[in-house]
RNA sequence: GUCGCUAUAGUCUAGAGGCCUAGGACAACAGAUUCUCAUUCUGUGAACACGGGUUCGAAUCCCGUUAGCGACACCA
């Protein structure tokens, strides 16, 4: 049986876009196998939790297309999901290994350990735990007794640990190079790698499909798996997406969040379908599908290994393809939803003919369409000079009994005509007199839908 | 610094020894259409990091160099 996971930290206010990214993948090699697709909450770092971020994840993921089997939503039969709610099987597993000896207790201070590796790093040595604790373990155990604060920390054997990387290969890594990693921390949680290697065993997920940065962790979690005696599950280490200067994606270079995206507009269809080009490409070089799709011909095995790009410029481009491709009326529903109800919807129904090509994203619409709702407050172009034409306009356009698109194509040339100008600057003229701006939609479509009365006010209040 | 991963145009990628004078997409640029913008159409520039092998033949395999990135916490 198939079964992936994602499990994110809730350090952050929203899902990564990165976490899509590995969760898009995990959930379509779940799925395209039958499989179950699980999402697990790693809060075990009680300082770094972001109050709410869990629910927006969680909330988010929903959203995006990404459900889960088994969650902290939904449960499951290997509950719970939340790392937090699982601390006495941590401590479990810690002690077991000790018992058998592949583990040890250490009572070091932060002060010593920071001593400690000043000192390595200018003899130039492998920043790692000395084992101090380690040749004195009768001693730490009594000073534990007596209520010394301790970790549990994993006994790396000095061997060459081997692992077959789905996606990599072979990864041959010297024993002798990883440091004793601390298993258990002294408030009872555990770290990041007792968490996962116990939870990913408990849960019997099969692919580890996760970010490259754990790559050099790897080995270690292959240690605790064989210290356990349990059963290798595969891995499959994927590239991290980049920053245009190719360092890994950063809140600090880019908008990273998830909802950064849904909320100017991209759909959360666009935004995976955009994810799942980054470092695997369509057999038939397909740039546009559905998920259904991606799930039918995604496979693990196709997954490039270079570091892609994440490239706004090209998600915006392939959004503006699922808002051309839509239908007129969801459309308008969508548009509704994302700028409120405040706007007619018998209005935006209007101008979807106007704006499908022209929008890339919802967040495009008001800038183009506001005029529609209300008048101008300022003009792009100081419209003085153009005072007795505009009277003229006004005039012909008043005087019009049918108010349609074909007549008032034809009353406009004819002003501009009269007046002597040529019709980009009629046009220009009349353009920022009802909209304000120097670009809008259609101008005649766009006076159709205000109406004739509407055009009438702004053409003399301008 | 140490260990590891990676290396096709500005970006995403195709390419699994001859089909490659390297294909597609985004972006850029130029032209046509258009009342602005966008669309559409036509066209242009742009890449196999470098050096050695292996082979009749290498973008593709091997080695080295260089570069980029990642990891080296009681963070994940």
């Amino acid at each position: 049986m198939i079964r992936t996971r994602i499990a994110p930290s809730p350090t952050g206010k929203d899902v990564h876009v990165g976490s899509i990214s590995t969760g898009l993948m995990n959930f379509a090699w779940a799925k395209k196998n039958g499989g179950q697709f699980i999402i697990r909450i790693e809060d075990t770092d009680q300082t770094r939790i972001v109050p709410g971020g869990e629910k927006k994840m969680l909330e988010t993921l929903g959203k995006i297309g990404l459900t889960a089997d088994e969650s902290p939503l939904v449960g499951g039969p290997y509950a719970p999901y939340r790392q937090s709610e699982r601390l006495s099987l941590y401590k479990k597993y810690a002690e077991e290994l000790v018992t058998k000896g592949k583990a040890y207790y250490c009572i070091c201070t932060a002060e010593r350990l920071d001593e400690m590796r000043k000192q390595q790093q200018k003899n130039k040595q492998i920043p790692k735990y000395d084992r101090h604790c380690f040749h004195n373990q009768e001693e730490v155990i009594k000073k534990i007794k007596e209520g010394t604060p301790y970790v549990v920390r994993l006994l790396m054997p000095e061997k060459e640990i081997v692992f077959e990387d789905l996606i990599r290969g072979r990864i041959v890594m010297q024993g002798s190079n990883l440091d004793d990693q601390v298993l258990l921390k002294s408030d009872g949680f555990p770290t990041y790698h007792l968490g996962v290697v116990v939870d990913d065993h408990l849960m019997k997920i099969s692919h580890i499909i996760r970010g490259e940065e754990w790559l050099p962790s790897t080995p270690k979690h292959v240690v605790l798996y064989e210290a356990f005696g349990w059963e290798l599950p595969l891995f499959a280490h994927v590239s991290l997406l980049r920053n245009p200067d190719k360092s890994k994606l950063s809140k600090r270079k880019n908008p990273v969040w998830t909802s950064d995206y849904i909320d100017q507009g991209i759909f959360p269809e666009a935004l995976l379908n955009y994810l799942a080009l980054m470092g695997w490409s369509h057999p038939e070089g397909k740039e546009l599908f559905t998920l259904e799709e991606y799930i039918r011909v995604f496979d693990l095995k196709d997954v490039q290994t270079t570091a892609p790009v994440f490239d706004p410029v090209k998600l915006e481009w392939m959004n503006g393809l699922y808002i051309r491709n839509m239908d007129k009326d969801a459309l308008a529903e969508k548009i509704q939803a994302f700028i409120g109800p405040a706007y007619p919807k018998e209005i935006i129904a209007k101008t979807i003919p106007l704006i499908q090509e022209r929008i890339k994203k919802l967040s495009d619409y008001l800038p183009l369409c506001g005029f529609l709702f209300e008048q101008p407050k300022q003009y792009e172009v100081d419209l003085s000079k153009y005072k007795t034409v505009l009277q003229d306009v006004s005039k012909k356009v008043g005087d019009m009994k049918d108010f349609s698109l074909e007549n008032l194509n034809g009353v406009l040339i004819a002003c501009a005509k009269e007046a002597g100008m040529k019709n980009s600057e009629f046009f220009m003229m009349l353009r920022v007199a009802i909209t304000g701006k120097k670009i809008s939609p259609p101008l005649n479509d766009s006076m159709i839908i205000l109406g004739k009365e509407e055009c009438i006010k702004r053409i003399g209040k301008a």
